[in-house]
DNA sequence: AACTTATCCAACCGCCGCTAC
DNA sequence: AGTAGCGGCGGTTGGATAAGT
């Protein structure tokens, strides 16, 4: 493993220190189980493995498609895909991006491999309908630049609160878009009465000291998820 | 059967944001 | 306002195992 892989006593020790104490509070919880580890191996070690509930196994066709959605959405944000993927961790969700849909899915590090193994009907059969469309399984080839595509629509996707209701609580995080983005984009942003729009209406400045499109809306993506329909 | 290569995944590491002082 | 401590996150590592030669 890339560490030192825990006993069964360990397992254990932690599981009942957690029954007993309960979690969080995780740099007291190496000396009430007992244990020669460090916090963060401690919290790991429950949330991917003891937890309650865990589902191990295969992922489903359900469950690919809704993690290519969230990715396409949301980006790196692991934990965030996690929770909409009962019983999965984070951890598990990157491991399976990065062994089964990263090589198929970013176009950038497949074409610096010969072996494209994008070019098998079934490997394209893989991808969400969405991907589907912007991959051209006769050329090899994508019909957008998926990367510029992805990240634009990862940024911009998030529909005004309006659309989805309400959301009431400052949001957490700010949208940003890389000028160069911005400026070879088309579709995802257009300008309007002096202001800079995305595709759903998102208003966008310059940050010029940042070098940054930024958004002047934020986003809940936690509530934006659990609004948009992703099980289709 | 022995060896090499590829893949999987548990664990570690470093960074970030938040909070309390 | 500055700082230390904490929880949490994403990126990376490396051992185990499967697949290929």
């Amino acid at each position: 493993m890339g560490g030192v892989a825990w006993t069964e006593e360990e397992d254990h020790l932690l599981k009942r220190c957690i029954e007993q104490y309960g979690e969080g509070k995780w740099h007291r919880v190496p000396k009430l189980a007992g244990l020669n580890r460090c916090r963060k191996s401690c919290r790991l070690r429950w949330l991917n493995y003891l937890r309650p509930n865990i589902k191990r196994g295969s992922f489903t066709e359900e469950e690919v498609d809704l993690i290519i959605k969230l990715h396409n959405l949301l980006g790196n944000r692991w934990s965030l895909i996690a929770g909409r993927l009962p019983g999965r961790t984070a951890n598990d969700v990157k491991n399976y991006w990065n062994c089964h849909l990263s090589k198929k899915l970013d176009p950038q590090q497949s074409c610096n491999h010969e072996d494209n193994d994008l070019n098998t009907k079934g490997d394209v059969e893989m991808l969400s309908p969405s991907q589907q469309r912007d991959f051209d399984a006769s050329s090899g080839g994508w019909t957008l630049p998926p990367t510029a595509a992805l990240e634009a629509q990862s940024l911009v996707h998030p529909p005004m609160p309006e659309e989805i209701g309400t959301s009431p609580s400052p949001p957490p995080q700010m949208s940003y878009v890389d000028q160069a983005e911005f400026n070879s984009s088309n579709p995802p942003f257009f300008e309007e009465d002096g202001h800079v729009l995305g595709d759903l209406g998102m208003d966008l400045q310059f940050d010029g000291s940042a070098g940054l499109m930024q958004s002047s809306k934020h986003w809940d993506w936690d509530e934006l998820i659990s609004d948009l329909d992703l099980w289709g």
